[in-house]
DNA sequence: CGCTTGCATCTCGTTTTCTTATACAGGGAA
DNA sequence: TTCCCTGTATAAGAAAACGAGATGCAAGCG
């Protein structure tokens, strides 16, 4: 028997709800039903007394119940205490992120959790997406922050904050003031612009032409770079506009180099976001530390856990705004 | 993670023996060495230090080992629990036989089994042995007793017995003067004999076919039945001789209305016999009582538990005298 | 009544797990 | 030493399990 099932089937009985319990592992409704009826089968018992509604659960289902939390709970305490034996000093969760997180965006996180776990600390190492699955998988790092995750044999990937993205330009291009004046621009305001974007092939650069081609816009490309740093120079340089994540503009817009211009609201079809994800090794239970972080992380933004979708979603059927990868 | 994984693991702790674990657990030595370390893999903590030889837990491992050994007695017994809720006056195991499966056999097993676990009961049932497997299938047994068993879905078959088979024939018969003066005799000492034997079709008729071919003996079939019953009979009726599992012959010897005439042990190649086995549900737990009632049959014979080929043994690589079935 | 909500069921593609075959390493015997 | 034997790890292919999505179905609700 799976002790994820055990799980399941606990967290079905505490929140009598059959999605619900599925929403918190992170699996389909579909899942969570066919776990409790595989232990329902195994012990040619009926645990949850379905004839009623709301359902109830049966004599043996409370037996079982209760034993099944006292069992789950002992053997999660057992594997947090044959891990934390490895270190006994605490822990340092290794996290391997991309350039363009940006610093700020952690060191708050950072700051929070050395606060709630003393003994702990947080390494981060900045570098090249390729790079991040690479420290994954070879267990260099814990965690990897990467955007646009695509699903990789053996790797999990939490999404994380959805970043929007906004055109910017120097303050004194055209945009800026039409900024001002409507609060924003419409895709087709782009159309023959000079525009500085990145890097055929990359998962963002894709999805910023999809954009385009659903508005029927036609950009002049100036400049192709394979990272925001250099988009972000060009730009202010004065080689065009780019559309790039409002959060990795910051620096620039708070020092009156660039200015961020949003898309009018009323532009039709999804808006351009960058989904950020928290990545990790599959098949490997996380460090108590690590958990906790990812907790920290994932509590400061406006995602909730349970919203997550389920583990194989992103593989099968990529919601529109996440298909870059194809 | 399976909890037959950890059952896997305390057994490898305990017997200090990846193969005999494995072989306790009916798997194979490879799945139980896999099993182990995918637990280290998904804790990251090396459980078995392997440098050694013989192998020693780490510290991790004892710690792991104790906790785990506690939390699978606690499921097993929380599932028994469960199950007993059910039937708390006893239970009675119901088992579905083949009829050649004599009376005798089991009731000495029945009277055992009664004697040890007060309260329980059981309730045999013959029947042809497609009727077996449906009545398995739709859990209106729990167990099956069937001859030359084949993997169905769904089904999982143990080792029971090996009945050896022998030439039958009337007292007044020239085999049974050979038996007397030789001891038995060879497989040529059939040749154009007159012979009653089994449908075609059926296992154990494939099975001695095989057999006479394989000594190159050609006997001359006069009767064709789908059950042993008809086949005594024709020979009491002295139609021929026939091949035949010796327990099935008791009652008839006892009554010198047949008499068996085993195969000289000289006689070259496996010799001819009719493996029975215990079948019941798969993936299903099996009741307390049921679990007791077959270790009891297990254990009246000479084929140890541990001494059970891997799970799937009887379908990637059957043993000489079981390809009947193919 | 039609609509919505929540669970069960079916099917099918993906992943996992298991077996067999084989490699490899240590310990003991020649 | 060198060979063999025992016991474990590893590889590869086959089989089984799993889980998502689609769909069915039944109960509550507007």
């Amino acid at each position: 028997m799976h002790l994820e099932s055990l799980s399941i089937f606990c967290d079905v009985v505490r929140r009598q709800s059959f999605s619900q319990a599925a929403a918190a592992h992170s699996v389909s409704q579909s899942a969570a039903s066919q776990a409790v009826r595989q232990i329902e089968q195994r012990l040619g018992v009926l645990l949850i007394d379905r004839s009623t509604r709301p359902w109830r659960l049966t004599p043996e289902g409370k037996l079982f119940f209760q034993g099944c939390q006292e069992i789950v709970e002992r053997y999660h305490e057992l594997e947090d205490a044959v891990q934390r034996r490895q270190h006994p000093s605490g822990y340092t969760v290794r996290v391997a992120s991309i350039y363009s997180v940006s610093l700020h965006d952690l060191t708050g996180y950072v700051d929070r959790f050395q606060a709630l776990a003393p003994g702990a600390d947080v390494d981060i190492a900045y570098m090249h997406p390729d790079q991040v699955y690479e420290h994954i998988l070879s267990d260099q790092s814990d965690l990897g922050l990467i955007s646009y995750a695509h699903p990789r044999r053996g790797l999990t990937a939490i999404p994380w904050k959805r970043q929007t993205m906004a055109v910017t330009c120097p303050p004194g291009h055209r945009f800026a003031r039409l900024a001002r004046e409507q609060g924003g621009l419409l895709p087709r305001d782009l159309a023959r612009e000079s525009f500085v974007t990145f890097d055929r092939g990359l998962p963002v650069r894709r999805e910023i032409d999809r954009f385009l081609r659903r508005h029927e816009v036609d950009m002049t490309v100036v400049a192709e770079f394979d990272n925001i740093e250099n988009i972000k120079q060009a730009v202010e340089d004065g080689a065009g506009v780019a559309i790039l994540p409002v959060p990795t503009l910051r620096q620039e817009v708070r020092r009156h180099a660039l200015v961020t211009v949003p898309f009018r609201p009323s532009a039709a079809g999804a808006p351009l976001v960058r989904p950020l994800s928290i990545v990790h090794r599959r098949k490997r239970r996380l460090n108590p530390a690590v958990t906790e972080f990812i907790k920290l992380l994932c509590a400061g933004d406006d995602a909730p856990e349970a919203a997550r979708p389920p583990k194989g979603a992103a593989a099968s059927a990529p919601a529109a705004g996440e298909a870059a990868w194809t």
